[in-house]
DNA sequence: GCTTGACCTCAACTTTACTTGAGGTTTTAG
DNA sequence: CTAAAACCTCAAGTAAAGTTGAGGTCAAGC
């Protein structure tokens, strides 16, 4: 195997992934892999990087779906420079300004809301907050949390 | 039906919420409700508070078992006052800051990090997040997002 | 040359937070 | 008094993000 590319069990030990993450990533078009004579995977030496991207943004909050929708503007054929992962990141940065202002206002909310009693009533911006969702980039979304579930 | 008591339909359109997310609530424990004598539910009118409790607690991506056991400190028997509620949102509070403090790292990591290349490194701050989970009060916990489900 | 550990596929199960639908009852408006 | 709107229960379905297990293959060490 080519030095430059990675086993399963390398990637998942330095990814800190499980295996049935990986395939699963890679089910839903998240990472790519090559293939051995003997039909395993062989991973490139970037998905560590698209892993780490995979899992700040899912720590921000942004879903699988809205992950690959960013990730699909990678330039293919080639492996993704620092600039294009920088680009990416850009997006990502913008994203945490937002939901840290989106937290920052819910938690002075709380501070004078919740205290003063008007809570659940329809003037309060805690209980009916104006600004829940905008888009900033590719797939960016979900500024405050997660969403509370639907079909 | 008494003055203070609220209908379903009432309930579900000053919270936003659908009767049967309602059903649900009462089902897990996080409202409760008396029932007339044709065994329609009515629901107390601090019903609307815990409403809008919830609902920014789950903003800030705490669970509902989480919330349950917040709400299970309040008082039985009575109506909670704004002191009850204060004090559990005192919990939030802090729950808030620390999720704000996280953000702001992540952010700051991101400025440095993929632009310098590190990440995916065993080394990086963003790639292996050391402090993600941390406990505050009562059913404080997951500071940094929504969980990456599991069994 | 065989055993052991890493891999493979595919289907089914898990959790959280609800919604939808079926089949039947209660309340309200006219 | 009746028709419509609102309610009831209970079972089953949905979505996201994976995990688990069964049954079988591949590769490395002794």
């Amino acid at each position: 195997m080519t030095v430059s590319e990675l086993t399963p069990a390398q990637v998942a030990e330095r990814s800190g992934l499980k295996v049935s993450a990986l395939h699963f990533y890679e089910k839903e078009g998240l990472i790519t892999a090559t293939r051995t004579g003997g039909n395993q995977r062989r991973y490139p030496r970037d998905t560590l990087r698209r892993l780490a991207f995979i899992g700040a943004a899912q720590r921000v909050g942004i879903s699988l779906a809205d992950i690959r929708t960013a990730l699909a503007t990678l330039p293919e054929g080639r492996t993704p420079t620092a600039a294009d992962w920088e680009r990416l990141s850009a997006v990502w940065r913008e994203e945490l300004n937002a939901r840290i202002a989106t937290l920052e206002r819910l938690r002075d909310d709380l501070n004078g809301c919740i205290r003063c009693g008007c809570l659940s009533l329809d003037s309060c911006r805690l209980y009916n907050p104006g600004d829940e969702y905008g888009r900033l980039g590719p797939g960016a979304n979900r500024l405050t949390g997660p969403p509370r579930a639907g079909p």
